[in-house]
RNA sequence: GGCGAAGUGGCGGAAUUGGUAGACGCAGUGGACUCAAAAUCCACCGAAGGCAACUUUGUAAGGGUUCGAGUCCCUUCUUCGCUACCA
């Protein structure tokens, strides 16, 4: 047979196309395994990344079907956003129209690639069978009070007359009309996140099966610290109805054991009662009024000037009634504590740089532990000192170190009501309200005055109309009459709310809806999702910790309060898969990037190796070092290149098509070598020789496959007859090849089967190629061997079909086809590999007697015996005291101890003699 | 600035628990086959010394624990990722 990968492929896709071995059926006998993947948006191009997740989850759940599990193995699409939206605007093309002929193109890319999943069990988020039950759901969270409307800070991009997502605002601007964006205050509907903000951050404790990194990732963005809210009072000749609170001024702090350190006050420009503070002369009041102005425009995440003006007001400190001035403040932040701050100068670094740009006193209240107290007082630093250390300067806290110090002032300010205990959260409610037509539509509906009503669930769902004309700017939507116009059953007029849900909301359940995708009555049946759920293993990207997998924890606790589900976590076990990187070549000069293929053969030594060089050397050369730098590389044409490996994408020029892989390669080969080429968890390059590697690999087996057929036919020179089953099936009675073979053969299993397990596929792949190097010298010798032969070769068929499912399924059926009338009795290995039952390795095979004992003197090797395992320690040390190498190397030298591992090593301890 | 991860040949990467460092693959070198090339097969492949046996050295750097350290502990350096004014 020769390996035509584009045949062999083609066939086995025919095959499951016609046949659907891999159907899911929730009541199959078999313990129940589920694996999964995060859906793909479907951009209408697979990429690497895809190729890299969803090969993981193959190797897996075709292993757990092997090994008899009832497995399931979904893919679905994430098939409402953004980019459908902008190809309707820009192409005119219907959203749905663009969706679902991307899905289709997509279907066939995974479909190439071989992946086990049953196609008719997907799961769109953006059919109406799917989000009817979003909205469902959303109707639940609604009752429960989960869902609720309120103002929020948002960025608004004036031009598209829409909010925009943070990572669509670039340098400030919106990323499509390239407009600055505003700050705006808007009503917007909110999934109440920080009811589950502490369970959340808890429960992260059982997920031991998951990466520490995104354990952290998640503990960071939920942010939880503890300290007190501080009443401080307004001192200031106005009646105290003038503020909110009736004039209180509820700070919230980390640090309470620093209040007598506070010099001065400061409120966030965006607080919701910022101008009610200001009391200050008109000029210098329109001043400020201004400056607030301005900082609504100001990227937060730049790191902009910290600035901050006077309001005119003074605050009494809660203990020492001195008048600190309030300021307002472009640092701080309205949407964390209580909006405002006292300023501590002397312990924290942004007060103390604050402090000295406004000429404020700075008193320091803690002194390091190691540092001497009256010292310390007489020459205060010139810095602020932020951590822990003993309070100084500090009425009844004197003396005390920190964390006592804390507790003491807690307990002080609850006892005399100026204050109270605060656990606060950096974690923020759900903002899900998108001014958008291509979401999940928000199911309420608004009447004249403004008050919001339930869609009634007889009426579900709300359909996404499709008549509808995209200008580029606001939703179609919110114009859209006979979508926002609704009739209650109570004969009133209203409208119907035209914001669609933040399509992370779509995916925050769509792992319980695989499990009863076609369910038309309910969301999912509650008994199949209990069977089914947990997910056993999650496979995607890191760029996800924050976010989705966040958010579905939310969902998954959320529906458990609600009684539909009952799993405290949805994904116990997740595998975080690096990313797929490729070399990226930029050209400063033109400030383009390059592809390989303008690179290639255009690359030209470094100036210096010649005669001429040009006018970039003296920019180019570091430090005047003569030696050129390797890692400096030039562009013929463009000169000086940036080399870097980058995650591949469109921009960076440096992606690779998976379909020119497997069209060049075929899908084994591709499949192999991007679980080869790095453990699962890294980052992996992206080479092209190694996955010719791969290829090679697969060669070698269609060979040796090729060999041992026409080894069987030569052995059986009798025609029209059949090579009968040896009888003898004891070990040491069947010749010496077939040891030999089971002595290679048994180990592999083991270890592929560990391997997997631990998700170690590099290694379980290299451990699969050096067994068949191993293989190379073994052929059958009389017609003894030709069974159990056949029976291995199968074996290790299955071993590897996880990998490479095309090209062993067909040498597995290559086999059978030309042996059936070779070997008799056969009838069983008819039967396609993905119906076999992963083999157990027999013991017998394992033990390895031959291994050699290591024997060092003094942790240095010096010699390797083999011996028999069964000799004991006083042999094993006179033999070894014999070998020459080791008799020289304890020559003059006192036996002090002897170190003895049977089977491993062998450690003299010496001293010289005297 | 904060949090996290990682530093092993020319390269990607192996090394369950402290016990033969460099599996497997790529690249490279030499040889076989061939008119030749490709493919394939065989051998070599961290550095230094040696005809060889073998020796020394070597897992970012320095120190420590141990009979024995890539692995455990301390210090330093470098790189990468995420996050960012959270009081």
């Amino acid at each position: 047979m020769e390996y035509d990968f584009k045949t062999i492929e083609e066939k086995w896709r025919n095959h499951y196309e016609t046949t659907n071995p891999f159907r899911f059926d929730p009541h199959k006998p078999g313990p129940k395994y589920y694996c999964l993947e995060m859906f793909p948006y479907p951009s209408g191009n697979l990429h690497m990344g895809h190729v890299r997740t969803y090969t993981l989850g193959d190797v897996l759940a075709r292993y757990k079907m092997l090994k008899q599990f009832n497995v399931l193995h979904p893919i679905g699409w994430d098939a409402f956003g953004l980019p459908a939206e902008n190809a309707a605007i820009e192409n005119n093309i219907p959203p749905s129209v663009w969706t679902f002929k991307n899905i289709a193109i997509m279907r066939n890319q995974l479909k190439s690639l071989g992946l086990s999943y049953d196609y008719n069990n997907e799961v769109c988020t953006a059919t109406a069978d799917y989000y009817k039950w979003g909205q469902w759901l959303f109707l639940k969270l609604y009752d429960k009070g989960l869902v609720y409307r309120a103002k929020a800070w948002v960025n608004w991009d004036p031009v598209d007359k829409t909010v925009l997502a943070n990572e669509q605002v670039v340098d400030g601007k919106a990323w499509r009309s390239g407009a600055p964006i505003e700050k705006k205050l808007i009503e917007q509907w909110f999934f109440k996140i920080t009811a589950y903000a502490e369970e959340l951050l808890t429960s992260l404790a059982t997920l031991d099966k998951w990466p520490y990194k995104i354990k952290a990732m998640q503990r960071n963005w939920i942010g939880k610290s503890s300290g007190a809210i501080v009443y401080f009072k307004i001192a200031s000749k106005k009646t105290p109805s003038a503020y909110p609170n009736e004039g209180e001024f509820p700070i919230f702090t980390t640090r309470p054991d620093t209040l007598y350190g506070a010099t001065f006050m400061a409120i966030a420009f965006n607080h919701p009662a910022v101008h009610a503070y200001i009391d200050l002369p008109a000029k210098e009041r329109e001043t400020i009024i201004k400056f607030i102005d301005e900082c609504k425009n100001i990227d937060q995440h730049s790191d902009y000037a910290k600035k901050g003006i006077f309001t005119g007001t003074f605050i009494d400190h809660p203990l020492t009634d001195e008048k600190l001035p309030l300021y307002v403040a472009n640092f701080v932040l309205a949407e964390y504590g209580t909006g405002a701050i006292m300023g501590c100068p002397g312990q924290d670094a942004r007060d103390y740089a604050f402090a000295k740009a406004h000429e404020l006193p700075i008193k320091h209240v803690v002194c390091p532990a190691d540092t001497n107290i009256e010292t310390y007082k007489n020459k205060p630093p010139s810095e602020a000192f932020t951590e822990h250390g003993i309070t100084i300067n500090s009425q009844f806290l004197t003396g005390i170190p920190t964390a006592l110090a804390i507790e003491k002032m807690t307990t002080y300010l609850e006892e005399k009501k100026l204050g109270r205990r605060k656990i606060q959260y950096k974690l923020k409610d759900w903002l899900i309200s998108r001014q958008r037509y291509w979401g999940n539509p928000i199911p309420m509906l608004k009447d004249e005055k403004g008050t919001f009503e339930k869609v009634p669930l007889s009426d579900l769902p709300v359909i996404l109309p499709q008549n509808v004309t995209f200008t580029g700017t606001k939703s179609p939507l919110a114009d859209h009459p006979e979508f926002t116009h609704y009739q209650t059953n109570d004969n009133r007029q209203v409208k119907r709310e035209h914001d669609t849900m933040d399509t992370f909301t779509c995916s925050s359940w769509y792992f319980l809806r695989y499990i009863d995708a076609h369910n038309k009555k309910e969301p999912f049946a509650k008994a199949l999702v209990q069977k089914w759920m947990p997910v056993d293993q999650y496979i995607g990207g890191i760029e996800h910790a924050c976010l989705h997998l966040l958010y579905a924890r939310f969902f998954q606790k959320a529906l458990r309060d609600l009684g539909i589900t009952s799993n405290d976590e949805p994904f116990p076990s997740l595998l975080a898969q690096g990313m797929v990187t490729a070399k990226s070549y930029y050209a400063p000069k033109i400030k383009k990037y390059l592809t390989p293929d303008e690179v290639s053969g255009h690359l030209q030594p470094h100036p210096s190796f010649t005669p001429k060089p040009t006018e970039e050397i003296t920019n180019i050369t570091d430090d005047n070092s003569p030696t050129p730098n390797k890692n400096l590389h030039y562009h013929r044409t463009y000169g000086q290149l940036i080399v870097k490996v980058e995650k591949m994408s469109k921009s960076k020029k440096n992606g690779i098509a998976p379909e020119k892989m497997v069209d060049r390669y075929g899908a084994d080969s591709v499949r192999l070598f991007i679980l080869f080429a790095a453990p699962p968890e890294k980052n992996l390059e992206w080479n092209e020789n190694g996955i010719e590697g791969c290829q090679r690999f697969l060669l070698k087996l269609v060979r040796y496959v090729n060999q041992f057929i026409t080894c069987v036919k030569a052995l059986n020179s009798t025609e029209n007859s059949l090579i009968k089953p040896s009888s003898t099936q004891d070990s040491s009675q069947m010749s010496s090849p077939i040891t030999q073979f089971n002595k290679i053969l048994h180990p592999a299993i083991q270890k592929v089967e560990l391997d997997i397990d631990r998700l170690h596929f590099n290694t379980a792949i290299a451990m699969l190629m050096e067994t068949l190097n191993k293989f190379q010298s073994i052929a059958p010798k009389t017609q003894v061997d030709c069974h159990p032969m056949y029976e291995n070769i199968v074996t290790f068929l299955t071993l590897l079909n996880p990998f490479a499912p095309f090209v062993t399924e067909e040498l597995n059926a290559h086999l059978y086809q030309n042996l059936c009338n070779q070997l008799a009795g056969i009838d069983s290995f008819a039967k396609k590999l993905y119906e076999h039952t992963w083999p157990t390795s027999q013991k017998i095979y394992l033990t390895q007697p031959s291994r050699d004992l290591i024997v060092q003197v003094n942790g240095k090797i010096r010699a390797k015996l083999s011996l028999l395992p069964t000799l004991n320690k006083n042999t094993v040390i006179s033999h070894a005291k014999k070998e020459p190498n080791i008799k020289k190397w304890l020559a003059n030298q006192t036996i002090v101890k002897e170190v003895y591992l049977p089977q491993k090593i062998l450690n003299f301890v010496t001293k010289p003699t005297k």
